[in-house]
DNA sequence: AACCATTTATCTATGGGTTAGATTTAATGT
DNA sequence: ACATTAAATCTAACCCATAGATAAATGGTT
């Protein structure tokens, strides 16, 4: 596949998404405060805010009377044009978010998945599930649905639709989670979601290039340059948590050893702790999310236990290691770190992996990178993946057109 | 730093390089063998020629009578426009090679280096020798000189200009080096110019993603996305051969344990070997390049060494490896492999190395990933720093506007 | 020798994009 | 009432690409 051209017409194209990304992280704004937010002249803005109002994705939120002057309209992503829907399927329950069509969360409902019973049927009724329990809540009709997004972990491609680096049956039949879902979907991975989050409601876009690292179960990074998501010629760019940190290493539940996930996901800082003190109370806690959250309690004590602290010193050293490794191979501008595991862990793994990733990077690489906890709020995955979902209704509308890349 | 605006002037521009890379590769093209080379309209193709004509970019090299009609004006870059040097400045040689604007290569000179004898004054003495050498060889004055590219290892950047993996005083003084030349000169590091080269003269521009990897003294990629190469926040971006294979492994001479290019450089190779047979006769050969020749000719015996074979073995291994990284983190079509290592190793490296990366990839994401030799010719470091430089002229000519994006 | 068919290159009209600057609109202040 | 002020829109100019008409140049045909 060749390099794709560029049209006239995509850079209208890019011109109403920077127009729709300065109204969303502003909330509410004027045509001329659009313009000297996304650098457009005033005429340009307001001819893309008119096919925005005419498309219903923006409305004019009243007027304000300024000192003099002719009043300012004030502009608004328009959330009555309908209602969107992330689902964030992980290893160990699936999430399902409502929001409306300015992206601002609804309502929201989570079902527990077992791990070990993996069959399509048993994973698509439960998601059905999910999904409707969130609707009822959030109040919504199913003819208020604009799309679903549904982030599936491993990689998606076409054509042979899902990927996996962890295998899981109900992933190859896609279709039957179409069919039973009944509505627009589309179904994207974790890290190009989170990535998407990162474009639409993080710093995304306010930096020429952006990694950001999901740590959980598992761990990925989503890899943003120039304002466009890296997906690499098959979806599977960003599978940094299956990249090598230790030649033969630990195994990894991908098969291979010495993955970065063996080390920094959940259970490789369990392992890590098991390694320093076997007999430790923690290294037999079996609910990871239990364990992530017992280890921030424990460092949160005045006078933490010596076997925790070690286990956040490797983990930081594991984990600066590995996002060096990122530094040398991208070089991004900023790096946001998001995942539950940094929600309980952040205040105190941050500023360490920081320390580290300046020793570990190659010459002084990463002197001026900027390391930090995302600002994007709620579970990032289902944000990401809905707004994914409103990429695609926004394209199908006409009113995107290179910049709808989804997978499937 | 924000994401760049595109404009429709951008859009021509990339029309005119698409126009010289058509014309570059197929040596001879008319307008609409030109057309169809690029996808372009023959209307578009005929205002951009016409561009390029008036600045003696290209000339019309005679027309070719077909079977009936009006016959085909034959189009080539116009060689005689001036002349572009390329400089290679490597551990232990400085290479200066001389094209004619049609990037065909005229003459080259090369001087010797001591390594150890790193002051700026001396190399940069070195540095002009070279050149002045190859300008004679060539016949070329200093008047015919467009510009001069000089490919510094390490990584290169604003405002410090030059920041170095491996530190060496020298290139802390562009100041000398530009005032010693007197000429217009572009410095950037080796693995921007192979990736330039590979985008001009070899397999960037038929595919979405590239990365083309550097294997000698030292190691790197040149990634380059959607016809683009990545540099990164730091123009640090690819040096991948200072990412990570094995925590707390080989001291690199960068100063870290474990990189890449302390297993897959030269002397890694050679490291390798003295693990497997510490008393092995060319464990000890002193001179990188005389090593690697050695290796190959016992490579190509009828029964090998096997202390030989399993260096080889061994090698492909880290190197599967650490591609296997490159493709979980970027994922890209294609992967060429430069640098005298391959030119040496290739045949008995390559294959090994792609069975490595099948197996060492998460997932199948390896399956249709093409590995091959690069097919660019000469010194691909030499040709592609001409070629930025090259770039630099046009830009300044005002034929290019983003496209142009030289580190100094 | 005049004319037709054929192939290549250019010209023209159309449509999409952006922008600076003029103009209109709608408030406040005197 | 009228000037002032600020916001939004309109207008004209200038980019870009393309389809389709037109012109150019030749070999073959009558």
């Amino acid at each position: 596949m060749a390099v794709t051209r560029r049209t006239s017409r995509d850079i209208r194209s890019e011109s109403r998404l920077d127009v729709m990304h300065a109204l969303l992280s502003a909330g509410a704004a004027s045509r001329g405060e659009l313009a000297r937010a996304t650098g457009l002249s005033t005429a340009t803005v307001a001819t893309v805010v008119s096919d925005l109002l005419s498309g219903g994705i923006v409305t004019e939120a009243g007027l304000t009377n300024g000192r003099v002057g002719r009043p300012t309209t004030t502009l608004r992503l328009n959330g009555d044009r309908g209602r969107i829907v992330g689902i964030d399927v992980a290893e160990t329950y699936i999430r399902a978010v409502v929001f409306d069509a300015a992206l601002d969360e609804l309502a929201s409902a989570e079902v527990a998945v077992d791990e070990h019973h993996g069959e399509a049927d048993y994973v698509v009724a439960r998601l059905a599930r999910a999904l409707e329990d969130a609707l009822e809540r959030a109040g919504a009709a199913r003819d208020d649905v604009l799309g679903v997004g549904v982030s599936l972990p491993g990689g998606t491609q076409r054509p042979a639709e899902v990927s996996v680096v962890v295998p899981n049956a109900a992933w190859r039949h896609l279709d039957r989670l179409r069919e039973r879902i009944g509505l627009p979907v589309v179904v994207d991975n974790p890290l190009k979601a989170i990535a998407t989050a990162e474009l639409w409601s993080g710093e995304g876009r306010r930096h020429s290039s952006m990694i950001t690292l999901n740590l959980g179960t598992g761990v990925g990074a989503g890899i943003v340059l120039e304002g466009a998501i890296l997906r690499g010629a098959r979806n599977f760019a960003g599978e940094w948590g299956h990249s090598l940190l230790a030649l033969d290493g630990r195994r990894c539940r991908c098969g291979r050893a010495g993955c970065v996930e063996a080390y920094v996901g959940a259970a490789g800082i369990q392992r890590t702790l098991a390694g320093i003190a076997p007999e430790h109370p923690l290294a037999s806690e079996p609910m990871q999310r239990e364990f992530i959250g017992a280890l921030a309690s424990a460092l949160a004590r005045p006078s933490p236990d010596p076997a925790v602290t070690e286990t956040l010193e490797r983990t930081a050293r594991y984990l600066g290691a590995a996002i060096a490794d990122l530094v040398a191979i991208v070089d991004p501008e900023m790096i946001t770190l998001t995942g539950w595991t940094v929600w309980a862990l952040g205040d105190h793994l941050v500023p360490a992996v920081r320390r580290r990733v300046v020793e570990e990077a190659p010459g002084d690489a990463a002197a001026e990178l900027a390391i930090e906890v995302s600002t994007v709020r709620g579970n990032p995955v289902a944000t990401g993946i809905a707004t994914i979902a409103l990429e695609r209704f926004l394209g199908d509308m006409g009113l995107l057109t290179s910049r709808v890349p989804t997978a499937l």
